[in-house]
DNA sequence: TGTGCTATTATGTCTATACAAAATGACTTG
DNA sequence: CAAGTCATTTTGTATAGACATAATAGCACA
């Protein structure tokens, strides 16, 4: 056997399949984790670690004291990666290309610096630009960075490399909030995208922070052929 | 402190800021277990849970023998739940209201079998239903069932439950995919949810199996007023 | 020179044991 | 009877020690 003194793993799977096959029913208390160690001749860890995985799916909900049950409506996630647009173009075997359209420390409109929760006087850049798929415009990128945190966006070279990049290389951040919705083109977003004004339009939002300190607020806007696959 | 003689927690935190504060760059290797045990005060096991955190969420990456390093390109991955509308419209403290609009055995188009992949003969369920928030219209549902996968559906009472939630509970499935795209409104897309044709539209798909066995494939669109938004 | 074996090393997992924390329910007390 | 207290139960986490497994580097050999 391969290291089966007795994995997790399997200890995992032959639970959630009980579960999908309805033996643990929606609802229904299943047993203790020293009764289970006790099934599966595994210590209670090995169990533990098994449950804390189905409990991290959404397959059960557990408590102290109350014990583990199926969750009653299997409170599925889907996870989508967050990737680079470049890489994003190239995976689909185009050839990318990248325009600089602008780059100015500007004051921000009211509702950029409200998303961002910061006050009048803090710096912003404003990075405006274009991904293209084989020559195709694939995304504009209308990009607001936080210079209190990122000074260095000062002095990087955007017409090399797109912000996109240089961010991920440069700011890590551990909080990001996401907004995807379909919006109108305005007559700029448009003729970029070779659209009439008014085309619907596939808009990513994405703000991200490091521990409090909000990093830089993007909003990617896609032609309607653009489509968001991801896999349960 | 709580609880803490150590908690994995804060020896997961603490490393976390040293990638974020490049302490640890991107790319470097940093300690091994023991070391890392060694310097926090801890047994082994606990370092090891901390660092299969990091590597989960994508900011490290482990091998055997070669040790562990900083995420060069940090491949974070979101999640998003699945709600059922009803759900998301109630957690809204919206009143959730829900219409049938037909229901018929019927011949699918060709583009729907494909997608399903099935064949000529199999039969299939065509439902279509709105969703409404406060009495204004939320989503419109297009869903196609596979009859063989699911024949109960064929006495499902759609009148008094919407699809979606009879679904929920008697056909359940293991994988799936979404897809989400901007569309412009056809038009009775557009004059079921009170906007004229060729206005954009959130348009959310999604076709789940159980195993190889095709259930349902579902299309559901939302004014553009609809935000989809989930944070990391 | 290259190829295959082998020792080494870092991570992966399991076990047994112990104590911590949360939630419940019974019990006590005003 | 209400409110607070405490014992009990179940999950949560830590620890030390052991063995498993993958991957590498170096060595031996053809």
């Amino acid at each position: 056997m391969t290291g089966a003194r007795t994995s997790f793993r399997a200890i995992r799977d032959e639970m959630a399949r009980r579960i999908s096959e309805r033996q643990w029913r929606p609802g229904a208390l299943i047993p203790g984790e020293e009764a289970l160690a006790r099934e599966f001749g595994a210590a209670r860890a090995t169990v533990n670690r098994a449950l804390q995985e189905l409990a991290r799916a959404g397959l059960i909900e557990r408590r102290r004291r109350a014990g583990t049950r199926v969750a009653l409506h299997p409170v599925r996630e889907a996870r989508f990666v967050i990737p680079l647009v470049r890489q994003e173009i190239e995976g689909r075997g185009a050839a990318y290309q990248y325009r600089l359209l602008s780059r100015r420390e500007e004051r921000p409109p009211e509702i950029v610096r409200a998303r961002l929760g910061l006050g009048e006087s803090v710096p912003l850049m404003h990075v405006r630009c274009l991904h293209l798929a084989d020559r195709a415009p694939y995304q504009y990128e209308d990009r607001w960075i936080n210079l209190d945190a990122v000074p260095a966006a000062r002095e990087a070279d955007f017409a090399a490399t797109s912000p996109n990049e240089w961010l991920v290389a440069n700011a890590p951040f551990t909080e990001a909030e996401f907004t995807f919705a379909a919006a109108a083109a305005d007559g700029e977003e448009g003729s970029l995208l070779g659209l009439g004004e008014g085309s619907p339009v596939f808009v990513a939002e994405r703000i991200t922070w490091l521990g409090d300190l909000p990093i830089t607020l993007v909003r990617m806007v896609h032609p309607p052929s653009h489509r968001m696959v991801t896999r349960l």
